[in-house]
DNA sequence: TCGGGTTTTGCAATCGATTACAAATCGACT
DNA sequence: AGTCGATTTGTAATCGATTGCAAAACCCGA
């Protein structure tokens, strides 16, 4: 048992040769049905497993994709991890989890991992290209990179997103709808383009129904839940409190509705909220949060699934693909009272 | 560009043969500092990467770990794949995942995973081990295993894991301490260990309390928010309703808290809530859950470090280690009122 | 039975490193 | 200079599969 059969054990015991036994495991057509199962037999018969090492070396695959995200603790990417990981699997293809806590070195290791090889592909959700390597000029031999969720900028790559402006239109709307006037937005950090298009989609919606923005109305903050308290003080401490936050993420959402509570203020009787995302808690969060819903496991299951399109040829040209996303209505949204 | 060189390039270049190249590379003692330098140069003037693939093949290892949860959007493992990740990262090894959704079959190709050397080792975390498996055996050969969060009984393997008993009564020793008298306990699938452990627990501390454990108090969830709620509504439907409830995680206890809400009582006035994992969203929830906090990070760092103990043999004795807990004192309880 | 084509099979190279063992080199001391 | 021992280098085997090409086996009709 400590030995481990290969690929030669069973050649002698089928009397046949190394290379018909490759081609009898791997169903080449190049073998007798009866050779076939002979092989097969053998191969049972002395408990055989195929090494996966020498096998990638030989075939120059990894059959691995590499997952690499900006944090690893956020919640959000749980269910984006299932669908990558799911899609992974099927096709044969191991998951590798990389995590880089916003620190570029940590961000070239990656890439160095899927120059080397150490992946056949890789799905980015940092949002960032490292500034030096060369995977912009369409990388002669590179791996495959599908950018997830993120966008990068200026470059001819893959990506799954969803439409963060439409998305943010469609939440003031649902404000303004609601008679509000006052409607502030809590912001993600600017250098992030998905905190700009959430931005912009703000601006944009209040343009439309002819709504000012006051100046101290887009407080920026980290997507973090105590970053959203902070904002929302800073909101309700100023002279012109509003009656509505937009707000870039969940998590700022419920630091904010925290900090209203806390103020005496009450959802959404004295002021309304609308978060973004929609984690597993927004639902029975107190009170369950108006929020937009992105399909998580349905983009983790794009991405995997354009990846190995690309990895196999059957996509040539880089596309994007953009998602549905959908306003959520709970109960953290009611009529603006003047 | 296209081609990668290889070590034999660089033997060429440097004049030297690929055997030299080999060890220059790897900073063997073996090779005087003059040809390693001159080893050196010609490499990164080559731009020369090496290839883990042949070099895992070579040297039987695969440099990688398998980390295997049951259910990967459980928002409670995040942190602990961040700690994980790191002492992985930091000791050279790549981070493989893996998700069996309970389901056996999948289960089942972790393991021969690493019986197929695709990982050198695994992080358990699905509390199950297959049946038929030959892992129990001090297994010959097999890559070891440590066991996370979870326990699996009967079994010779390495175990990082927090005293589930001993935090359960120390949660209902706060809760008795307040004065409540009629305290439930919402539990996990007993199936289990965990679960069974925590309401072990509650049983134990409030013997030792001295107080009753009627019968409808320990109503069976399954971790899930929906399920906390469903249990609650039991507990009040009855004629006998409690006054404080350990809910043994805190997914369930937002579940109990909406729940409650809904019918008109208040937390932590009318009724006492503690939880059990101190989820990131927790301490904002509202109220702010008092909850049993587990080093999840630490858990991570500790199973990977373990791991890597066993595999450089500095530790060749399964062991158990245990991480402290400590109950997280915020406002969803307070004293009982009679 | 033989020649031709078509299937099946086997030989041996290959993937790109590491490493046991042998050979070469070096230095110091007689 | 010659010898011995310690360093340093090179040769070639090895890890365990896959696969191009040549050889063998087979089938069929003349």
């Amino acid at each position: 048992m400590s030995e481990r059969t290969k690929i030669k054990d069973i050649a002698r015991v089928a009397g046949v040769s190394t290379a018909t036994v490759s081609r009898a495991l791997s169903d080449s057509a190049l073998v007798t049905d009866t050779t076939r199962d002979k092989v097969r037999e053998a191969a049972s018969k002395l408990n055989y497993r195929l090494n996966v090492r020498a096998r990638n070396l030989r075939i120059q695959k990894s059959m691995a994709v590499l997952l690499v995200v900006r944090n690893m603790s956020n919640p959000f990417y749980l269910e984006i991890f299932k669908g990558v990981e799911e899609v992974a699997r099927a096709a044969g293809y191991v998951l590798l989890m990389g995590n880089t806590e916003d620190d570029d070195e940590r961000d070239n290791e990656y890439f160095d991992m899927l120059r080397d090889g150490q992946a056949d592909g890789m799905i980015l959700m940092t949002g960032k290209l490292p500034e030096e390597h060369e995977v912009l000029r369409t990388a002669s031999g590179m791996a495959p990179i599908v950018v997830a969720l993120e966008a990068v900028e200026n470059c001819r790559l893959a990506h799954v997103q969803i439409d963060n402006c439409a998305a943010a239109k469609q939440a003031v709307h649902h404000l303004a709808s609601l008679g509000h006037k006052r409607i502030a937005h809590i912001c993600g950090p600017l250098p992030e383009i998905l905190s700009r298009l959430r931005l912009d989609g703000y601006r944009k919606a209040m343009a439309e129904v002819g709504l000012e923005i006051p100046d101290n109305y887009e407080p920026v903050g980290d997507y973090s839940i105590r970053s959203g308290q902070e904002c929302c003080r800073q909101l309700f401490d100023s002279d012109n409190p509003p009656t509505a936050l937009f707000v870039a993420n969940d998590e700022m959402a419920f630091g904010a509705i925290g900090e209203l509570r806390r103020r005496g203020l009450r959802v959404p009787q004295d002021v309304s909220v609308v978060g973004f995302d929609d984690l597993f808690i927004s639902e029975s969060y107190s009170p369950p949060l108006t929020t937009i819903s992105q399909p998580r496991v349905e983009i983790g299951q794009t991405a995997m699934t354009m990846l190995l399109d690309i990895i196999g040829a059957r996509l040539t040209e880089p596309k994007t693909i953009e998602m549905p996303t959908k306003l959520i209505l709970r109960d953290s949204t009611g009529p603006a009272v003047s």
